[in-house]
This record gives C-alpha cells, structure tokens and sequence, in this order.
DNA sequence: CAAACACTTGAACAACTGTTCAAGTGAAGA
DNA sequence: TCTTCACTTGAACAGTTGTTCAAGTGTTTG
C-alpha cells in the first residue's frame, strides 16, 4: 500500500473525525446496492404507485414469478419493502416514506445530471 | 416465463401507466449502484465533510492511492463526484445537493430501521 | 383430506464488479 | 529539459451477484 508524502501541501485542518458510524453506513450501502439494479428499482417504482401482489408485479414486468419473488426477497431484507397477506395473495408495499424519498430524488439527480454532457451555465 | 392466472382477484384498478421513463429509471440505477459499495459510499461521506484530494482520502482510508482512484473514477462517471485540479493537486467534492440529501436520506432509513428485529411500536 | 393456487427457496452457473499491479499522463520544480 | 509528484488507466484475477429451475411452503377451495 502506497502512502505518498503529500507534504508541503496545506490542507486546511479538515475534521478528521467519522461523521457517521460504520455500521450505518454499512447498512446505507445495502441499502443502495438493493435499489441500484434496475429490475429491482423497477419494482420499487411501481409499488410506489401503490402496493400490489406478486403476481401483479410478475406481469407487469413480464417476468416469472421466481425472478419477481428473488428481486423481492432482496428488498425486503434492506427493509425496502413490506409484504402482508391477503387471503391467497401476498401484498407488497413500500417500507417507508424515506424509500419513496430516496427513489425520488435519486430520479431527480439522474435527470438533471446528464452523464457525459457538459451541462448549460444557469442563466 | 410463467404467468399465473390471478383471476378472482379483485386487483383495484390500479394506474399502470409509467410513473418514470425508462432512461431516468436507469440512471438512477446507476446512481444507486455507484452508491451501494461500502468503500465508495465511505469516500462519499468523508467530501459530504469537505473536499479533498485523492491523498487526503488515500491516508484517511489507509488504502492506495490507485484504489481511490478507481473508486473515484466510478463516482465521477455517474456525477456524484466532481473534480477540480489546483495546482499538483486534485480536488473531489460532491456533485451537488441532491448527492448529500441521497446520503443522509439513506444513512436516516439504515439508522431507524433495524434488518431482523422487529421495531418497539412507537409509544 | 386432496388439489389448486400463490408464492418462496436453495443451488448452480453465467455475468458482472472490485481490487491490484504495472505502466502512463500531466503539472510543477530543479 | 529532466525529474518528481500526484494521480489515472488497462488488464487480469478473484469474489460477488442475478437469473433460472426444480422442489417446497402455506392458504384456500372442492
């Protein structure tokens, strides 16, 4: 591991100490890396429209079942959703309002931001 | 690919029209993936402190500087990150706003809602 | 109780991704 | 100009992850 000198540079006296603990942001980046597979935000953006079955997710994507259930077990253990029974079905639901949130303003950055575009000065 | 029949059902009419398009989407996947990787989500905590170079962040991760690199190099593609060179030197800071209000947003949810312990109804 | 329905789960394989090393770039200083 | 500093990049390997299939679970209906 290389540790250059970087001497002689005056870095202004940064606060060194750890803004947010590790296990949070550990938890932060499950968090992240649940939404950060299309297939899986995909869901999240539909049930954010309301909740809905397995089933209802299935054909909507057209995926199978299987596939729809995996991507749902991946988001329910990041707490990103909720399921309840209904009877036969198996109703999923947004977890929170953060969730909605999150995906929301990570929708707002991506079509504000476009990648490799040199963006307009704000007149 | 299966597609069960679900009839019998009393699916409400739910709006299935597209609430984000499919570029959007996408990108937000991006953002959320470049996000979900402990090492990344680290250095983006530390500039969500200030800015510094890849040095400062190399020293205060006891990583190489090749590493960060990288790591930066994928936060840049998905402007999370920018950079700004002064002098011998290269300056990362946050993007913008929405990047730090993404941050705290998920470091909020991974704070409140503990994965496998069922939360005290809030008295 | 048995069958059908609506999912869930484990395992396996392919595809993807992060880290590392070695080589390369560009700015500043001798 | 040559060297050094600060960083970047491409390639390769190892570890991770998503998808799929086949089998399993729990609930309702006949």
């Amino acid at each position: 591991m290389k540790t250059p000198d970087c001497s002689g540079h005056d870095h202004p006296n940064r606060p060194r100490a750890k803004l947010v603990n590790a296990e949070a942001l550990e938890r932060a980046a499950r968090l992240f890396r649940a939404l950060g597979e299309e297939s899986r935000l995909r869901i999240v953006a539909a049930l954010a429209q309301g909740e809905a079955c397995v089933t209802e997710l299935a054909q909507a994507s057209e995926e199978s079942l299987s596939t729809v259930s995996q991507r749902l077990r991946v988001l329910r253990a990041e707490n990103i959703v909720v399921r309840r029974r209904q009877g036969k079905h198996i109703n999923y639901a947004l977890a929170d309002a953060h969730v909605t949130e999150l995906v929301f303003n990570a929708l707002a950055h991506a079509g504000e931001s476009q990648p490799r575009r040199k963006p307009a000065n704000k007149s």
